[in-house]
DNA sequence: TCTGGGTTGTAAACACCGTTTACTCAGCCG
DNA sequence: CGGCTGAGTAAACGGTGTTTACAACCCAGA
């Protein structure tokens, strides 16, 4: 991954492992399927760190671990940036293999819900402000239906949390969050700024200051309004 | 590219087109080099659709240019997801090479600018608050260079601005605009949302309604504070 | 009209790639 | 000891980027 994503070869991979390429066609089935299992493998392992390093830095301070999770996976990024595209930016076939464990589709986007759920402020947040018919109908529908899900994955990761614990803007305001955070690295790491962006740490950090003012003052006014 | 990027190969361009692979090292000395020209010209492309696009549906109504921008962006972008991630989600070398044109670096990202900068909408953002000072200073000196970047690219583009006709909270607006489209658009080509989204499109408009409301409001104040 | 040089393409070869097939060989169980 | 199984290899196939040598063409100049 050090030279590059094409650099990721069979004969490569063997090479460094003192076998000959088609000896891992003892353990996996076909090249696409082992880059499967080596993006399940990142995952897991960018999950470790993340959730280490926001226990590790809980100050007690509010949205604290949170703003710890987001900087670490933008330090991840930029530090592993063939991994971040192998795992985050490329388009491959998010088919459900049936590889009956913890699935394998909860291994993206999920690595924030994750470890957001083992973190302390989770539950902190008293969000419930029980405004959840505020959202126009289409919408409610689709954010009930995250919720479910939410609830779901918590609940395989050991948190158990009930529906209606979690408001629908909480919901809204997480996935917004992911969507933005995951921009902003994406395009740093793809240096896609449309500027030569000379300190982009100073963005990031501005782009944290809007995230938590937005979730601290229910922020999704305007998503409500429309 | 219909059939993925694995597929863009020299002997298969090389077959589409009636000859041989080695008779394209006269006209491109690597396939590096030529993916890079095809990567220009699916932007110089896009730029295009989305131009004419933008121009055909102004009703005259606020940001609704914009907003025609943003859509296409995403159509686009879900359409070719191949090309998307060729040109907007791929760590290729940004290697100015002497290609003595219209540069290589401005082909990415500031595709935005360039079609932002030719919509009607742009000049009448009576964003001119003359809040500069309220950015913080080294935030402030990063806009700062935004903007005569930005100004500079306009004028290359035909569009003559001064810089005291941009609030540095314009800039900064923009700035975030793209970065949240590039960030749902992204999530959304490469399915790596924490959720099974049912109705992406629903978000998309949301993620639009949000933007509006902050253009309108000066939206910046959450970085502004801190 | 002949000649030479530059342009444009090809064929052959090289090393590397994913993948398949046939084969070897150590270990183990009865 | 005999046979079976699992793990690894060598060889091969077609495909890839790239280089080299070579052929064919166009076109200016004598």
């Amino acid at each position: 991954m050090r030279e590059g994503r094409e650099a990721v070869t069979l004969r490569a991979i063997a090479r460094n492992l003192g076998m000959t390429a088609p000896a891992l066609y003892r353990y996996f089935p076909s090249r696409e399927e082992l880059l499967h299992r080596l993006v399940e493998e990142i995952c897991s392992d960018l999950a470790e760190v993340i959730t280490a390093r926001a226990r590790a830095a809980d100050t007690g301070e509010e949205m604290g671990a949170v703003l710890t999770v987001c900087r670490t996976f933008r330090g991840w990024a930029l530090a592993h940036p063939t991994e971040f595209e192998l795992v985050f930016a490329s388009q491959q076939a998010v088919t459900d293999a049936p590889t009956d464990g913890p699935t394998s589709r909860d291994q993206f986007g999920s690595i924030f819900l994750r470890v957001i759920a083992g973190l302390p402020d989770f539950e902190d947040e008293e969000l419930t402000h029980a405004d959840d018919e505020a959202f126009p109908e289409p919408m409610r529908d689709e954010l009930v239906a995250y919720r479910r899900e939410m609830v779901a994955s918590l609940g395989e990761l050991g948190v158990e949390t009930t529906e209606e614990q979690l408001t629908l803007s909480a919901v809204y305001l997480i996935l917004r969050w992911w969507s933005r955070l995951y921009g902003h690295v994406a395009l740093e790491v793809f240096q896609r700024f449309p500027f030569t962006v000379s300190n982009a740490e100073l963005l990031f950090e501005s782009l944290l200051a809007e995230l938590v003012a937005e979730a601290s003052s229910g922020g999704a006014c305007q998503a409500r309004a429309r």
